[in-house]
DNA sequence: GTATCTGCAAACCCTTTGCAATAAG
DNA sequence: CTTATTGCAAAGGGTTTGCAGATAC
């Protein structure tokens, strides 16, 4: 949940790879988790530049396999042509309610997941490693204006 | 299940959209629906291209929105820089179990889903439209691979 | 006849990559 | 010192689009 564990753990990824801690990296990390929003590329790179901090798209674009590889994000969907991430590391596994007309997301706990992920394992064989279920609708809100519309 | 359905609801909506319906349409369609799996535009493109049919990628980029507001197909996955997709049209809703060794996709159904339905629709006040459940994991014979190796 | 559709090629946009200079360990 | 990392700009690759001719209705 703060910023050192994350930071922490990424060193200690870094080392076992033989890979390098810099300033750069550790300045995008800390950006990506000053929220606990999902985020993606351009608007991290822009949010960034406003705070004056200069770092190039391509060092993010670098550095985003590391962080899935060490666990602290994933991606979570592919939308309006490029991808959204959001944080794992500290975050209790969660879904995702999408309002189709206005884009809000909520999210929710899957009560269900242990008993499914049982029978998986035990109807194919499989070791899970990763579970992600979205669901789309209208929100209250959308709902109401759509109906108004017909 | 069988192709006249797909094609007789897809005129249907191109009538009521005051669209037309051309034999390009009809090819691609045809070839969408000629197999059960999944699909993506450049593979769809070549297969067609193998059997002689010149169609441009053009149009079946241009015709993958209207046979999704159709309800005949929906983006699955987006992978390898790609969208994927899969009918809906005469399909049992189902989820995904994929292999990330070996790529293999496995399909089941989720039996928690209505509870899960009802509990969002309640809880959220949203009227869902869509759901999707994507598992990874390690299939069986990948899974006994990565042991051999460590 | 009129508005949509087609194929083509160019444009678009997100992402990746080659390179030379820099810096971490 | 050695090897990874950076920023830049160019390349890559999937998808979209402008256009002029063709065609569904």
């Amino acid at each position: 949940m703060n910023q050192e564990s994350e930071l922490h753990i990424f060193r200690k990824y870094l080392q076992k790879k033989g890979l390098r801690y810099t300033p750069e990296r550790e300045q995008i990390i800390k950006e990506i988790f000053s929220t606990h929003d999902h985020f993606d590329v351009d608007t991290l790179y822009l949010r960034m530049r406003q705070k004056g901090l200069q770092i190039s798209k391509a060092s993010i674009y670098r550095l985003i396999p590391l962080l899935i590889e060490a666990g602290l994000i994933e991606e979570v969907f592919f939308e309006d042509g490029h991808m959204h991430y959001e944080h794992i590391y500290g975050h209790e596994p969660h879904c995702h309610l999408r309002c189709i007309g206005c884009k809000r997301i909520e999210e929710f706990r899957d009560p269900y997941w242990p008993e499914m992920e049982k029978m998986l394992q035990e109807k194919f064989g499989y070791k899970i490693t990763n579970y992600k279920l979205e669901v789309q609708g209208l929100c209250p809100a959308c709902k109401e204006k759509q109906k108004n519309k017909s």
